[in-house]
DNA sequence: ACTTTACTACGAAACTATTCGTAGTACAGA
DNA sequence: TCTGTACTACGAATAGTTTCGTAGTAAAGT
């Protein structure tokens, strides 16, 4: 349910529900960064079948549907996250952040950013928690 | 060439190749981890196919040919972090660190490890240079 | 009422990924 | 040489994704 793997073009779709909010397919559509390549019905069709399979629900009051996502971005994000982790980083998770860390151009912005949520977690460690250094 | 996405399941033999290094046919089959469930020649095919791809480069000089993997897993991984960046994140790296950082059970060995390069890559912010202590 | 418009439903084609069976071949051992 | 083994090549079946065309229908305009 929550556990599923949007393929690629569900995911763009899901996008522009994430960002937009509940749609018409029209309004998807014409969200998509390329929806002069799309046809209208690829779109109505993938929502359809997005819909069997409980990804975006949608409300069939109004002549034209509005549909939604049926699942949260951040659920879907570590969804992908611990499948990209498990199939292409041997199932660390570190080694996907150090990997992530390098590749980008951060701004510094951004690296206090995660400093911050680096300090709030190690708070939690102590706090809570049994702590063996080896 | 350096920019190929590959399937899971090639995904799953160039783990293989990583870790092992350059193998044989019956090699790569035995190193899976579900090899029981896998053809041998599911497994041959396959690295045909990428190596058509690019993907893994072979060796012929024996009867049992030797593949080897042709991307590292850092392009590769790269590569897929990108192409995740794109597609759930919005484009941005950032939110893929931040919410890594948060689903996964991070040990306090793994939160000191993010830091160090956190503070290496400032250091570099800081002076503009490049300069690798390791 | 009739026509046009804006939608949905759905079948089917095109493509890709994954699977394995069968056929062919080089080589080792008898 | 003959036979069995261990390998490669490749066609073809299956399954999933993505595409769109065509048909049907409700609603709105005339």
């Amino acid at each position: 349910m929550t556990d599923r793997k949007p393929t690629d073009a569900e995911l763009e779709i899901l996008s522009v529900l994430w960002k937009s909010g509940p749609c018409t397919v029209k309004q998807v559509h014409q969200a998509l960064p390329d929806h002069h390549l799309r046809g209208y019905t690829t779109v109505l069709k993938l929502l359809q079948i997005m819909s069997t399979k409980g990804l975006v629900k949608r409300d069939e009051h109004q002549r034209a549907h509005i549909y939604e996502a049926a699942v949260t971005a951040e659920q879907t994000q570590r969804n992908m996250l611990a499948h990209l982790v498990d199939r292409a980083f041997a199932g660390s998770t570190n080694r996907l952040i150090m990997q992530a860390l390098k590749s980008q151009g951060t701004t510094e912005e951004e690296l206090k950013e995660i400093r911050q949520l680096l300090d709030k977690m190690e708070h939690e460690h102590n706090d809570g928690a049994t702590h063996n250094h080896d």
